[in-house]
DNA sequence: ACTAATTCGAACACACTTGAACAGTACCGT
DNA sequence: ACGGTACTGTTCAAGTGTGTTCGAATTAGT
């Protein structure tokens, strides 16, 4: 592999995801950790990632409303790694699904580049963008329309129209917070209305959930906890809401990751 | 085996695979590096590849880094620019307008991320991210929604139905060919079905038009030349064309790229 | 058939990339 | 505050890749 096509594809991983791990990057493409911060290095000078303590970040979009949320992101990479694993499971060949914007489902992206004859709509572009590079002729990606947000999701009523003549078989939606109250809820009103339109178009909802997220408050709702046929989340969460998730929810799973 | 077939060979190879190996290239043709590098360096300086350590990559791989773009668009550059220039003392400040995609648009599009309050319509994400990129929060980009080309464009019923509930003042149209009997068109059907949504929703239709596409005629008709409004061009044109054009176009603007 | 032009390969000096080793630094739990 | 662990950048050596220059071989033109 090139030393450019590396460093194409580190960046692709961190625009997708949000963030990366030296170590990981260089068991994947096996060089050394050496290469793989040089590597860093070269894209951090061209401003195009910046390079933090153990990995990297994106250059920091979101980070006005939301600060802290790289560097947070890589934290709970391995929660999202495994969330994903148990999210891909459920999709099948020839299946029509959604996938909401964030980091979790740009990291389940990453794992559904392989299922055959899958139709994919989502309103996220680096999501759109990991399926579009892989290049599979027999995928169809489908991209909501609308104006982007900082974090890369379209949003508008562009989009929730673009949704509304459309019908999967299931959404995967991840979330920003959850709790009791709220419902699933994000911190921006026009995602949520985006995500509302998602939730109607789907037959089931899966979402997608690492524990940090319960208790987190979004301004905005998008459904109530009730409305998921399936929640995925870590084995992180305290046991009042495991057990209030689990009454909840008709399908809860919780992964162990690592 | 002939010089120029290996480089179509190799260069088809680099389409496919996304990058190659000097040294590999060498093996499997039988030739020396020296002779490789000599045909890669005869690829890139015609831009169609791009030449790194080790090999080459394709021009641009994948979403709009900002030199992979500049030098997919370097035929033409000079009459595009001129072109374009031309076509941004068109728009007003708080203009609500519409960008099809193309090489052409998006030089356009770098014109115009300084005009204040503009609303910009497009199906191009190459043309969306200059907006992007330049974050000016009293503009609002819609990105159309659809399935993506190669050539980074959105399309399908998805993008037809959110143009449809929108309206523009104007439409700046990129064809890749021009004549008489055929109107504008594109090489791709579904471009030109998204292409003509726009032309309905847009109040002016602007086509901007090189004076090589003159003659070039992509399978799908956009409209009929006489539909355009305004059409600027430059002074490359014939004179047969130049005078049937201005006949046909109610204003015929003809540059000249320096 | 002769000459000119082009293409190719070999050799060279130089530049780049990589991995290992090391000393220093940041993070984390106690 | 402290120490252990993991991560960091620097330096160096080895291996690759690079362009230039030259001569040989092939091709094209007259």
């Amino acid at each position: 592999m090139l030393a450019q096509q590396r460093q194409a594809a580190i960046l692709d991983r961190v625009r997708a995801t949000g963030g990366v791990r030296v170590s990981e990057l260089a068991a994947e493409y096996g060089v050394s950790d050496m290469t793989i911060r040089r590597d860093l290095e070269a894209l951090a000078d061209r401003g195009l990632l910046a390079k933090v303590h153990g990995g990297a970040t994106t250059v920091s979009p979101g980070s006005a409303h939301e600060p802290g949320f790289a560097a947070k992101s890589v934290r709970q990479r391995d929660e999202k790694a495994a969330i994903a694993a148990r999210a891909a499971a459920l999709v099948s060949p020839g299946d029509a699904i959604a996938l909401s914007a964030g980091t979790t489902t740009a990291v389940l992206a990453q794992r559904l580049v392989d299922v055959p004859s899958l139709t994919v709509v989502t309103n996220s572009i680096p999501v759109a963008d990991v399926f579009y590079r892989a290049g599979r002729p027999d995928q169809t990606v489908v991209l909501t329309g609308g104006t982007r947000t900082p974090s890369d999701a379209l949003v508008g009523p562009v989009a929730v129209a673009a949704i509304g003549t459309l019908h999967l078989d299931m959404l995967f939606l991840g979330v920003h917070g959850m709790s009791e109250r709220a419902g699933y809820t994000t911190p921006n009103l026009m995602e949520a209305d985006v995500n509302r339109a998602l939730v109607e178009a789907a037959e089931r909802l899966v979402v997608l959930a690492d524990s940090t997220k319960w208790g987190t408050v979004g301004i905005s709702s998008i459904v109530p906890l009730e409305r998921a046929n399936v929640m995925i989340t870590d084995d992180g969460l305290d046991t009042t809401a495991r057990s209030l998730l689990s009454e909840t929810v008709p399908e809860l799973v919780v992964v162990n990751p690592q």
